[in-house]
Order: C-alpha cells, then structure tokens, then sequence
DNA sequence: GCAACGTGCTAATCCGATTTAACAACGGAG
DNA sequence: CTCCGTTGTTAAATCGGATTAGCACGTTGC
C-alpha cells in the first residue's frame, strides 16, 4: 500500500549492528545482552527511521498476531449492540489489539467460512456473540479453539460465556418497586415467554420473571397477575388496554421490556391515567426510547458496553479459558416513571 | 491457538510433489505448467488433510492481506451506525476480505495510533468514518495511502469521499408535499444549522433545506417560515409549541430530523391537533423511531446500509483511487404523516 | 600460564507461503 | 546424431522479523 517500508533490516544497517542485535535491542528484551550503547544506537536509528515492526512477519514466527475474531449473528443491527462492540474495542485496545469483526446473519454455512477466513488469518482468539441471550451451538472449527461465548451459552462446548445478570435485574425491579411502596396491585406484562413467540425470551423473560418474584414475595408482596404476551409495543399496547378494560385497576406495571413499556405507556395515556401518579412503571432493557418517553423509563439496563469489555478481557487473560457463566450486572437506571402507590 | 496446522509442505509430501508444485497447483495458476494428474494428487491430499492456506504467511510475500481497516470516530454509538458497518461488512465478505474495526473517539492521538496499528498489519486500505456528515483532517499517516472517507469530505486529501445525498432528499421531500397538494402554510423545523449547535447540521441542513426551497420554489409553493433550532426532541417540541402559540397555524411541517418530528408530534398533540389530518409532517433520518411513531412517520432515510457497502466496493476496485463525491440517494419511506393539506 | 567464565555480538535457521531461475526428459527438425 | 523447443517439475531465494547456537574477546581464578 504505498512506498516500501523501513525494515529492521534497515535499521540495524543504520546503527552499524546485526538484525539480530537490532531485534533483541527493540524488543526490549534482557535475555541476550546488548551493551546500552549499541541499544541507544538502534533505538536511535529506528526513531529517525521512523521504523515500524510489520506485524504480520513477527506473527509467522511467534504465531500471535495480537488480533481477535468477533462472530456475531447479527449484532450489529440490534440498537444497542453498539455498545458491545465498543467495549469490546476498547478493551481489546487497552492491550494492543486489534478486532475483526463479522456478522454471519444466522447463516451456518456464512458463519463457518466467517469462522475458517479468521483462523485463516492466525486469530489469537474468537468471541462468539449472540444478540439476544439464549442458547447457541457454535460452529465445529472452533472446537479447541481459544473462544468466549458473548450473551449466549453453550452447554457442552468448553469455554466461558458472559452474560447480563437477568436474575438479580428481576430482583432488583422488585426492590424498586417495593422501596417506592408498591405491596399489591402489581401485574408483570410481558411475561416469562416459556413459550417464546420471540425467541430473545427464552432465557431473559424467565430470569427477569424469577427474580422479581422472589423478592417480591421475601417482602411481602405479590403479583395480581401475569400477562404473557410478546416483547413489542404493540403487545404491550393492546394487553395493558385489555387489563384496564376488563376493569383491573392496576398501580404497578412491571414491562419485560422497553418496548412494552411504551405500549404500555400509551395504553395508560388512552385511559387517561397517569405515570407515575396513577400508575408506576418499572422496565427492563434501557433502549434509547427508555429515556426519551414521558416520564423518563425507569428501567434496568441490559449492560452491553460490559458484556464486550469483560468477553475481551476474559480472553486475553493468562491462563487457560475455563468453561463457566460470567453474570454482569444490570444496573438501575432510575427515572421518572416509578411514585409511590396511588391511594383508593 | 491450538496444534499444528496443516502446512502446504505437509499438502506437497503427500501428494508426492515440491511444494513449488503444490502452491501452483493450489492457487489454480496456469502460467506454470503442471500436469493435470499432478494437480489432481495435491488437491487429493489437500481436501483429505483439511489444508487450509496460512494467510498471515502469504501475505508477506505477496504483499496484500485481504483486510480493510475501518477508522471511524464513535460510529459504534449512533443508533444506526450498525447499518455502516453491516453495509461494509457484507460488501467486503462478498470479496473474502476482513475488515478491522477501529473506533477512535474523536481522539487525535488514538487515531493515530489505531492508524499505525492497522498499518502494522499490512491492511490492504482504509476507510475513514464519520458518524455524521462533516468536514475531517485525516490523519498524516494516512497520506497516499488507499484510503475512502465515508460520510465526511477533505478538501485537498486525495480520496474518493461517500456521502448521503442530502440535497436530492430535500428536493423529495418537497416534492413528497407537493404531491399531496400542499403549496402554503408549510414550515421547516430545524432550520440550517448554518450556525451549528448539534455539527451534524453544517452539511446535512444547508443542502437539506437548499434542495427543499428549490423545488417547493419551482412547485409554486413556498416556505411561511423557517425554525432555527437544535435537532432533538425537546427543541422540536418547544419551537412547535411557541409557533402554535404564537398564533400560527400550519399546514406542513418539514423536520430536520426525526427526533425533531417526535418533539412535534408531542407539541401538536398537546395542541389538539392531529396528523396528519390538520397538519402534515415529512422528517430525515428514519431512525428507528420514526417507524414506532403514531401515526408512522414519512421521512427520508439515511442511507447507512448502502453507504458502508458502497466504500467497500470502491476501495476494493480495479485501479487507482479518484477523488471526488459519490452521492448516495436517501430513499423516501412512505408511511402515514402526509396528507391532503387541512381546510380552512 | 592456562582453563573457566562472563560479555557482547553475529551467522544461520525458521515461520509458511510465493516466485524466479533452472533443469531433466522427450520429441521433432535438420 | 545433434540441436532446439516444449513440458513438467523442483531447488533456492524471498518476504520481515524472532530465535538458537556459537564465536570472539577480555577478565578472573588458581
């Protein structure tokens, strides 16, 4: 790409020493002595040189190419899976590496030969990443290969996967809600999604319903009711229109997520009741809508920019990967849209 | 990462030839003569032992890495931004390239060194992101090298530059009005940002508005006014309101951006009026929102997909780059805000 | 006075491909 | 029977570094 680059070779010519002296005086490295005077000479020399190491020749010999593949099905399209890819950049930069990153859309046959240009290219590692949490079975070439399950899991396949902490998220929406003093009237929409008709339930829904639950129950509350629907808005519109139709006069919502809340939101606003004076709402997700509706969403926030910070630094730790379910926390993004319980 | 690959020697000793005549045989040449029972035996041997070819060790001799490196400055945050990079990603998978992401931040020193980190690697070209239209200063280090900008221009840097076509999409959003009769009371929120307090303004509202002015002049209609605003949801809302209140009474309002729309959405429905029965609405951007609006909202959409697909497939053709502006159309989404234009 | 040792450096190999130069073997022309 | 061209193949060099083995040259110890 342009004129030819300055080599070591160059260099060491400069400073008047072997490549190999030059080498070892580069790389800093105190095994082979070097006297400082010959060091400063091609440290000196590789300065004025504006010498930079090709990358790829180093990697032929050590076979590390300090890069790491990014196997995605469809991520990028989702709108906070930029978050992912940030954190993992930025984390995968803090230490010298560079990303290569590929989206297979759901295609096996995409996602192998994605798998094989990348192991083509002497990647150190690859990072497996789903959109939504669930289960994967990923491809045979990465089989005792050095890999991270991103927001997915993979029971039998060896190695660790990192996903959002849905179960204490759950916990935590409860804790919200009784802290504002929410005990009854409280109904969960959205559901466990057990049988998912959006597949990203599957595991989300499930947890998020578990733990709300439990510390609902620890403190004394309860659910009046569950509506299992699915996780768009609107599902969330017409389910919460067909509760207060049918005469329920709820004052808590918990949405499974944003979407549904603002479904929810609208449903509320058509039956002239208000958020959080008549009703609070508690979601899950932190989409961008979530701060943009009135009131502010107060929700738990799926923790993307995490996810890919913690998948790299989990790979590029020394040590061997060990198989096991990294939980990172979501954290509660507190807003407007939780009051204390409406009176009457 | 793993044991011992197969190399192209262990492909040669099988097959029972030099590995002179097996890299031939491999690469499908034909200016070097091999017998075709001699090709047959290596790509026997090379199929039964899974050879795969070492990229890393081909491209220092060849010089070409079959990589891209993408430079962008926090394009991973903007909520459509996955579409470039999907854009790119596709485009590039078609032509077996890889691409390395590289976020910088706005961070000049960071872009350099991601620059030389890519550089390091032998990448084949760069493309060079903004997350919004605007003027840039690459890098030095990316002087005569291959290089694409996307989304932004750099007067007097030798590189084919790939914009969204701002000024065509303010002509059909003109032209999206006209259609439905209007020719008065129509009115563009957001204005030129000429002045820019939010920078994606500087490019995208003058041609945006210059376009809109010129065929809704030539339509025999015209502009009751112009809003110079912020563009986001809260400006949007505010400046419809005091429009509203201060007596106006419009028939169109052409949005800057959808986040603008939405702002106008809520002011309009505080004021009891109903789009697009009394008032019209045409926006820019489609983001996702824009969909998710009641009733959805007609706008013009940033090409984000294309524009990323489109960088790739220049930087990978034939022959040298040519600087110059290639403009991507921003095609009209039509959904539910435009109507006839109000009686009375 | 000579072996043993530490110091500073280099020649040679290797990594896994591509590519150049050359070389057998064969057939046909003269 | 020699010369020449064609065909099929391979040895060797190359790409840009990292690494191994070893080589001079002092210095020290006995």
């Amino acid at each position: 790409m342009s004129e030819r680059r300055v080599t070591m070779a160059d260099v060491a010519r400069k400073a008047g020493v072997s490549p190999t002296t030059a080498s070892f005086a580069l790389s800093g490295r105190t095994d082979m002595r070097i006297s400082d005077a010959s060091r400063q000479r091609v440290l000196d020399a590789a300065r004025d040189l504006g010498y930079r190491p090709n990358v790829t020749a180093r990697s032929l010999r050590t076979k590390s190419t300090q890069t790491i593949g990014f196997v995605s099905d469809r991520i990028t399209t989702t709108p906070f899976a930029g978050d992912v890819i940030r954190g993992a950049l930025e984390a995968a930069r803090e230490r010298d590496h560079l990303l290569f990153i590929t989206e297979a859309g759901g295609d096996r046959g995409a996602e192998s030969s994605l798998v094989h240009a990348l192991l083509d290219r002497q990647v150190d590692a690859v990072i497996y990443a789903s959109m939504f949490t669930r289960y994967v079975t990923p491809p045979k070439e990465l089989f005792g290969r050095r890999v991270v399950l991103l927001n997915c899991l993979a029971p039998g396949f060896d190695a660790p996967s990192v996903v959002p902490d849905e179960l204490e998220a759950g916990r935590d929406a409860a804790r919200a809600l009784l802290a504002a003093g929410h005990t009854e009237g409280i109904w969960a929409i959205g559901g466990h999604q057990a049988v998912p008709a959006t597949p990203e339930g599957i595991i989300a829904g499930n947890e998020r319903m578990r733990g709300l639950e439990e510390v609902l129950r620890a403190g004394g509350a309860r659910l009046d009711g569950v509506v299992e629907c699915d996780w768009d808005t609107r599902d969330g519109h017409r389910e919460v229109s067909a509760l207060l139709a049918a005469g329920h006069r709820p004052r808590a919502l918990v949405c499974l997520t944003d979407r549904v809340s603002m479904g929810a939101y609208q449903a509320l606003g058509e039956a002239g009741l208000s958020v959080p004076g008549d009703v609070s709402v508690v979601s899950f997700d932190d989409q961008d809508i979530a701060s943009v509706l009135r009131p502010a969403l107060t929700t738990l926030k799926l923790p993307h920019y995490q996810l890919g910070r913690r998948a790299v630094e989990l790979i590029l730790g020394e040590g061997p990967l060990e198989a096991g379910v990294h939980r990172v926390p979501m954290p509660l993004q507190e807003r407007a849209s939780i009051g204390a319980p409406a009176q009457g």
